[in-house]
Order: C-alpha cells, then structure tokens, then sequence
DNA sequence: GCGATGATGAACT
DNA sequence: GTTCATCATCGCA
C-alpha cells in the first residue's frame, strides 16, 4: 500500500475527516519492533475560528502550536489525567485545524494492542480516542511528528463511498455541541459510541482469571 | 444491563 | 482554582 502525501492532507479540515474514513494508520515501533496498523473507522474535525470547542479558538498557545503547523503533523495532548489523545493536523500551513482519530478497526499487530490495552476483547482494543492512543503506544514523544517519516504514516485505501459515511455531533465537548463535526463508517462494529447494544458479550475467555 | 462517578495531570484564567 | 476532544469501575436493577 502507498502511503499518503502532504496534499493529502492540506485541505479544510472537514474534508479531510471524510478523507481519513477508511484509511489505515500506521504505527512503527522501530526495525525490530511490531507494526501496529488501524482502519480509521471514526473522526472528528476541530477547526481554528468558529469552534469554540477547539484547542486553538482563542488563538496559538504553547500547546496548540502544532495545530498550526503544517498538514499532515501529528497533535498529540494529555487530558483527564490519563488520556492522550492523537489528532492529524489539515488546512494550509499557518491555518489552524486537526482531525482527531476517535476509533480504529485492529488490522495487524493486535497481539501487542492486546498487551499494551491490558485486555482480549478485540472490540474494545481501539473504539475510543484514549483506547486507540494506548493500544498503538502514541504518547508525548509523538507530539509534532511527521506522517512521512519512519515512526507513524497512512496508508492508501479505495474511497468509501459516500452512503457508507455517517454523521453526527461531536462527543464529549461542552461547547459548540451542535455542530455535525463528526464522521464515522456507518455500521462498522468498532465505533466509539456503542454504549447501547450488545457491548461485547463477555465472552467466555476472561483475561487473568 | 444500566447510569453515575472518581481518577489524575497539565494548560489556561 | 477550574476545566477538560476520557475510561473503567461501582452500585443498583
């Protein structure tokens, strides 16, 4: 699969959390190290002005900078005292925006996701922003890395196409909540937001009895 | 099965 | 001191 490049990645912020949907992020973990790989199954755009939920609403701060860097970046921050969350920043260089990756559908790697979630349970390994973060080993050391070099990338995937994308508000923001900013494969199993439903059967195994 | 709540750290006012 | 773009666990049904 051929990685994305940075016009990829340079354009409105909404856009590309369309154009994420489907694509597979890439997490290395070094030469000798597992390759951890995730379909983006679920996002969010955060955009500069207009969004009072964003990061960079009231301008550049010392921890939004990267939000202004140029396209295809990564944001990394830490919130809750035990979440890092992991965003793709989007717009021209100088504008601020990002894509915050809210779930992913485990693809390669899973037997160290396993060890690195501290569970089985495959549906519940990647299916939330701070779950995904852990399982692929993202944290502070990531904070402004390239997509185009040795640590992270993603790869090219057909284009969904456009009935199979859904939309709905943003969660778990306080602020500007009625804005239908968020974007996810309708129907995939690994979406955050499944709280209602048959979440995970319990199934049978049990991990340390 | 379900809703409520505590954990826990850093940026920002 | 307050606010979080969250998760896991606890108590009750």
């Amino acid at each position: 699969m051929e990685r994305l490049d940075p016009g990829f990645f340079g354009v409105p912020t909404l856009v590309l959390a369309e154009r994420l949907l489907g694509k597979v992020f890439v997490r290395s973990m070094g030469p000798e190290g597992p390759l951890l790989k995730g379909r983006i199954v679920e996002t969010e755009a955060y955009l500069g002005e207009e969004d009072e939920a964003s990061h960079a609403w009231r301008g550049q701060t010392p921890r939004n900078r990267a939000m202004f860097g140029p396209p295809g970046t990564l944001y990394i921050y830490f919130t809750y005292g035990c979440h890092h969350m992991a965003n793709i920043v989007s717009e021209p260089e100088g504008v601020p925006g990002a894509v915050l990756l809210r779930a992913l559908e485990p693809l390669e790697g899973i037997g160290q996701m396993r060890l690195n979630r501290g569970t089985e349970e495959l549906l519940a390994l990647t299916s939330g922003p701070g779950k995904l973060t852990r399982a692929l080993g993202i944290g502070p050391d990531l904070y402004g890395e390239s997509l185009f070099g040795s640590r992270c990338w993603i790869e090219e995937a057909p284009e969904l196409p456009a009935e199979a994308i859904g939309t709905s508000p943003r969660i778990g923001i306080s602020r500007s909540t009625e804005l239908p900013w968020r974007k996810f494969v309708a129907g995939s199993p690994h979406l955050s937001k499944i709280h209602a439903g048959t979440r995970g059967k319990k199934a049978s195994g049990r991990l340390q009895s």
